[in-house]
DNA sequence: TGTACATCAGTGAACGCGCGTTCACTGATGTAC
DNA sequence: TGTACATCAGTGAACGCGCGTTCACTGATGTAC
């Protein structure tokens, strides 16, 4: 249970796992993620994550699922409760500097189709979903919400890609945040317009 | 050069190559595509594409690169010359219908990171971009262009991801499409307001 | 029109690789007495 | 406090797989004469 140690009997594999998951993730920027890579980046026989995780779909969904709990944890942290355009275009910025901080990981996130199977990672998906659309409906008041927030989620999704894919230059940072809040500003007087 | 026939020497196979990719792309909707199998569907040793693509990435960036073209040519279809937010709106829904009716080639294309080494890829990205670049100038006069296409671009794209990601529900085609419209035409008001 | 020959598209055996997963096992841990 | 034992986390050999790529080859094609 402990976090880590040198105990023996590895003390908590299952973190270890996910941990190495992520630092593969983080080094070669490929959405690869090998069961073997990770156990031999754990220090572990290739066989011992079984012990803790069902197949390799297991461990994907759970490096997503802790994926998207960090994803929700930054967007809070840029802001808890936003009710202006202002502190929206904030939760946007930090949602594309995720991606672009994590590509790998968000690509592991998104890309792979998400199978109903892991409630897991179901759990999550819908988790995020709830959040944004809670901050959409508390920042655009009044305006058909479901149609809005989903809006607003594809222009930082699509946002993200694009920084992610080379299709954007992601190399300034500040330029990247500019062009977020932009976007998301823009919307969002299209929204008081009642459109 | 002849498209097919079953010319002896096989006639064209590296259009045969082309299209046992794309068929088994719209199959298993997994964006894998080995080299082998694309040999095996198109009835050929395993080695013959050699002949033709220096290695497994060349056949996947002229895969890319023709999605690239078809999806240009469906833009195009949807309306050649859009000035105005509904003409733009028809050219969203074909783009999001592009995605949807072909994900796996979708995925080849925006997922794997774009290598700079391919000049038919980057090439075929570039007239894309142009393409919407050029789209959005005529249909938002006035507005600061380059920031008012990226995030048109992003809205549809990232739009475009959320249903493939089964995120946003994909199953009534009239509903995404007038998701996308609605989408779209809001932005197209906030941009009327030079903000 | 007929033959000789160079070209080059496609073959098939072989390589070494990393993968996911199985299985019978080993050996540290912690509980019951 | 000390011993006996069940538990179960981690081992390591082994499996069969599909992969990308190499290589020396074969055999149909089409051109030169």
């Amino acid at each position: 249970m402990a976090k880590a140690a040198d105990r023996y009997h590895h003390g908590d594999l299952r973190a270890a796992c996910l941990r190495a998951a992520r630092e593969l993730l983080e080094e070669d920027g490929s959405a690869a993620l090998s069961l073997r890579a990770v156990a031999r980046r754990a220090g572990v026989s290739a066989t011992a994550p079984y012990r803790h995780f069902a197949d390799r779909d297991a461990l994907v969904s759970a490096v997503a699922a802790e994926g998207y709990g960090e994803l929700g944890a930054k967007l809070n942290e840029a802001h808890p409760e936003p009710s202006t355009a202002d502190d929206l275009a904030a939760v946007a910025v930090a949602y594309v500097r995720f991606a672009l901080d994590h590509p790998a990981l968000f690509r592991v996130m998104f890309v792979e189709p998400c199978d109903p199977g892991s409630p897991e990672r179901v759990a999550a998906t819908a988790a995020i979903s709830g959040y944004v659309s809670g901050i959409v409906e508390r920042a655009f008041p009044g305006a058909e919400p479901e149609a809005l927030s989903t809006a607003v989620w594809a222009l930082v999704h699509g946002l993200a890609f694009l920084h992610l894919d080379g299709k954007l230059d992601a190399s300034d940072a500040d330029a990247v945040a500019a062009r977020v809040h932009a976007a998301v500003r823009a919307l969002h007087v299209a929204s008081s317009l009642g459109e």
